[in-house]
RNA sequence: GGGGCUGUAGCUCAGUUGGGAGAGCAUCAGGCUGGCAGUCUGAGGGUCAGGGGUUCGAACCCCCUCAGCUCCA
């Protein structure tokens, strides 16, 4: 059997002879689109060379594109692996031509590569076509031997491609293949459930050529254009499964050795059928996980990071249903890395850092399942105590809802105590938390390609900013939004700038545009999109159509960007210092370049300790000192990776790149701006460094005048500390603990000092009660003026002394002006409280409602206060009639 | 981006209309024991995440910020 290994170089072979480049995947985590998630089809990388921009002149090019799904109307999550052919991760085999073959050449290269190559059956194929592409029906029928009734026509919803609302688009042909049994094959194929193109697990798509020849107008029409391109993407998972023959995808060696090792080590045989669901799920997400983690992703609570952690979660949970106890996943990454690393070199690079991160996850979770096993039981125990049998949606959701233990999960829980769970009511309170999350995503200010004034046509930005702090440019469009505050913001796309839109960390500039009229709108931050620089302005004038019409002076904070060219290059030298330091297991894994500072994200197992510190701090300042110099070169990537050049997980074929080096020292591919000599950063000092999940630590730093700021502030604190003290900065820390013992002494005598005397004032108090007469002990004292301190002292005496020394009958108030206000106390012993009726809660308040106050407490012991200190006596002389009249 | 939960000693956590900041473990000191295992006694350790408000009084109630967890988008 020919394995897929085979399968994906023979495609690759078979389109490097026809004169493809082979060009290797981008990253599953794009690095330079937000807005997408995870690179979901092989012509991400392409995307501005169908837009229009082909700076190397590419014309032909093949390579299998690493993909994730997780989301969107045809990929349920929940569906993974309870079927046999979605997928998280997949692999598309994909053939390009960039204005150069069109649809003959790409319709007979398919045909034969399936039916020649591969020696797929022609009788199970099937040719879907766009009903008005005339030209591609032409083709099938001369240039291939498909029988003409299987060239199916279809309309938009199948066989049209768009990539966006507006933009390159064309009509598609698609191979399908069919897995059923060919004595139902004619009566089948052209039903539209039953057949191609259906609802059905029986015909399977395999391959989509796309045909690039219109662009899709922003009133909706579609413009001819003049250089027409190919775009094809088959699955890979799918194609293995049909050349070896295998109903399912999970039955091809891609997943049989994961799942193999899956049964070996929980003792549990794979299954085809829903019995063998966790092998597969496990088996689908390891891969995913792998190589999300490999290219720059998290597992984290927000965006793409909450989807691996999702992702591996699900994993986990299905490994539980195999009897794994304990974390396991991490186990399965060698598996992966054996069978697709000589393919994808990357995840082999990175395996000790994805194993770690993968484990920790899992014991994370194991914590998470835990608690939630916890408020679970409670749960449990109240429902039982209301005789219910069932458990209700709202406990169900919580559990789900915050402390993420899944439904599924609970409700096997619940059956084995005999409970059902009320899933309509969960589903009713997920809904409702659905639509509250849409309801308030419709409220974004936000870049959406609706509401701008077009100026002048302009197919990106050219950024100046290397050479230039100034540029004479014209905006191409703008538009206006205001803000929560009600104030403007205008974002301008000019064609040039020299202003650095934030990228690979760096932060966008600031600074000035200048209109002819010498209005000056002030630029507050510039961001990239795509390859448009937007600048997002505020202006004490109202801006109009005519002003930004005409010609500007871009003009960018000059202080600002040289203390960001500092920082950048400082982060290059913090790198090439903590690689030499630490070793090079150290990966940048993030970073952030302001004015202000830099931070520097890297793989590395453990805090640094002070004496790593230090030689890293030493090493980047001997660097700075040797003042070398800082240049650039523009190469292209293959070259400057084998020039040894530090890479990001994030260089996508396409123009040059820039290789920054320091000295002998850094080769980074970086965009960022750069001093000229490293002597320019002046003096680098690390301020933090921390953690900031497992396996990743953070460093942050200062650089030029902020290091100098930074030490005079220090230096200031310290002198000002020896002059209070009066001492050197020698001997300052010795003063300081002579003074903390001295401190501790003399608070221990205070303590015991008002210790004795609140103690000899109580016992005051009870003699004075005991001469009282009546049916209790009591007396109402007035102590003055008194420190709070000392009244919380004197009353917690009181109550203490009434409970150890067992006084039943004995009742103590206490008032006293603290702070100018009042202060009221009261202890009762506990006969008093049940056979005459005191409670102190009830005195303390009768006292403080006659100050203008409150309180309340026990009946044995209570605290209240009042403000009107004048008061004091005569709210006393109310608490005396009251006791005097209960004591009789 | 929206919702829920959490934040108290080095760690795990308790804290009952709002009225003395606590427990266990860990640390240190001392005792018991031939020594260890062990055990008893004692001590140190707190901006109750931060800020604002309500109140005579806030760990506790309200608002804001930050961090962690979690669900949704």
């Amino acid at each position: 059997m020919k394995s897929s290994r085979e399968i994906r170089k023979e495609f690759i072979d078979y389109f490097s002879s026809h004169e493809h480049q082979f060009i290797p995947t981008a990253p599953v985590v794009p690095q330079d689109d937000p807005t997408l998630l995870f690179t979901n089809a092989g012509m991400n990388q392409f995307k501005s060379i169908f837009l229009g921009d082909n700076p190397r002149g590419l014309k032909r090019a093949a390579n299998s594109q690493k993909c994730m799904r997780v989301s969107g109307k045809h990929n349920d999550l929940e569906e993974v692996g309870r079927d046999h052919y979605h997928h998280t991760f997949f692999e598309m085999l994909g053939n390009w031509s960039f204005g150069n073959y069109y649809k003959k050449e790409a319709i007979k290269w398919a045909w034969d590569l399936l039916t020649r190559v591969w020696n797929i059956p022609k009788d199970r194929l099937f040719a879907t076509v766009h009903y008005s592409d005339e030209e591609a029906i032409e083709i099938w029928k001369t240039e291939t031997d498909i029988p003409h009734n299987r060239i199916m026509k279809f309309g938009d919803k199948s066989n049209f491609w768009e990539m966006g609302e507006t933009g390159p688009c064309g009509p598609c042909s698609e191979i399908h293949y069919d897995l059923g049994d060919a004595a139902t094959r004619e009566e089948t194929y052209t039903d539209p459930v039953k057949g191609v193109n259906g609802e059905n697990a029986r015909y399977r798509e395999l391959w989509n050529l796309v045909f690039i020849q219109y662009n899709r107008e922003k009133d909706g029409s579609l413009k001819p254009l003049p250089r027409k391109h190919v775009d094809t993407g088959m699955g890979f998972e799918r194609i293995v499964g049909v050349i070896q023959g295998v109903e399912s995808n999970y039955d091809t060696d891609i997943f049989q050795a994961i799942i193999q090792t899956t049964a070996s080590m929980s003792g549990k045989a794979y299954d085809p059928g829903v019995e063998g669901t966790p092998h597969r799920v496990i088996a689908d997400h390891i891969r995913s996980l792998v190589f999300a983690i490999t290219d720059g992703a998290f597992p984290s609570n927000e965006g793409r990071g909450y989807v691996l952690r999702r992702l591996l979660r699900r994993a986990y949970r299905f490994g539980r249903e195999l009897g794994f106890k304990e974390p396991f996943l991490y186990k399965l990454v060698n598996v992966v890395i054996r069978e697709m690393g000589d393919a994808f070199p990357e995840i082999t690079q990175r395996q000790a850092f994805v194993e770690e991160v993968i484990h920790s996850e899992e014991q994370r979770f194991g914590a998470t399942l835990e608690q939630g096993i916890e408020k679970f039981n409670l749960m449990v125990e109240n429902c039982l105590k209301k005789k219910e049998t069932t458990l209700n949606g709202q406990d169900v959701f919580t559990l789900y809802d915050t402390y993420g233990f899944p439904m599924d999960l609970t409700r096997l829980m619940a059956q084995e105590k005999n409970l059902a769970i009320d899933e309509l009511e969960y589903r009713k309170l997920m809904d409702i938390q659905k639509d509250r999350a849409r309801e308030a995503r419709k409220t974004n200010d936000g870049l959406t390609p609706e509401g701008w004034t077009q100026l002048q046509t302009i197919s990106g930005t050219e950024f100046l900013g290397y050479e230039q702090d100034y540029a004479d440019v014209n905006v191409g469009r703008y538009k206006m939004v205001i803000t929560d505050e009600g104030s403007a913001v205008y974002f301008c796309i000019l064609d040039k700038t020299p202003f650095y839109a934030e990228t690979g960390g760096q932060v966008g500039d600031i600074g000035t545009l200048i209109c002819v009229d010498g209005t000056v709108i002030n630029v507050e931050d510039t961001t990239k999109w795509n390859d448009l620089v937007i600048h997002r302005c505020t202006s004490a004038v109202p801006l109009t159509k005519e002003l930004l019409s005409k010609p500007l002076t871009a003009q960018i904070n000059i202080t600002q960007r040289e203390s960001i060219r500092r920082n950048h290059t400082a982060t290059h030298l913090l790198q090439a210092a903590l690689r030499s330091v630490l070793g090079d297991h150290v990966q940048q894994s993030g970073s952030k370049v302001e004015p202000s500072g830099l931070r520097f994200d890297f793989t590395h197992f453990k805090a640094l300790s002070t004496e790593e510190l230090v030689a890293v701090e030493t090493l980047i300042n001997k660097w700075i000192l040797a003042d070398f110099p800082v240049t650039t070169d523009i190469k292209d990537v293959a070259t400057a990776k084998a020039e040894g050049a530090t890479a990001l997980f994030g260089e996508k074929y396409g123009d040059k790149v820039r290789v920054v080096s320091v000295g002998q020292i850094s080769k980074e591919l970086c965009g960022g701006t750069h001093v000229r000599r490293s002597g320019e950063i002046g003096l680098l000092h690390i301020t933090v460094e921390t953690s900031i999940s497992a396996g990743v630590r953070r460093i942050e730093a200062v650089t030029g005048t902020n290091t100098l700021k930074l030490l005079l502030k220090k230096e200031a604190v310290t002198g000002q500390l020896c002059l209070m003290l009066k001492t050197s900065e020698d001997n300052l820390i010795e003063r300081v603990g002579v003074l903390q013992d001295s401190v501790r002494q003399l608070e221990l005598q205070i303590k015991e000092l008002s210790a004795a005397k609140s103690a000899g004032l109580v016992n005051a108090l009870f003699d004075d009660a005991a001469r009282s007469g009546g049916k209790f002990q009591w007396v109402v004292r007035n102590l003055g003026t008194v420190d709070k301190d000392s009244f919380t002292s004197i009353a917690n005496t009181i109550s203490d002394e009434i409970k150890n020394r067992n006084l039943g009958t004995m009742v103590v108030f206490i008032g006293a002006i603290v702070e100018d206000k009042v202060l009221f106390a009261a202890g009762a012993g506990s006969n008093v409280i049940k056979a005459d009726g005191v409670h102190c809660g009830e005195l303390v308040k009768l006292a403080a409602q006659k100050t203008g106050g409150g309180g309340g407490g026990s009946p044995f012991r209570a605290q209240a206060g009042g403000k009107d200190s004048s008061k004091l006596e005569e709210s006393l002389a109310a608490v005396k009639d009251l006791l005097s009249s209960k004591a009789g």
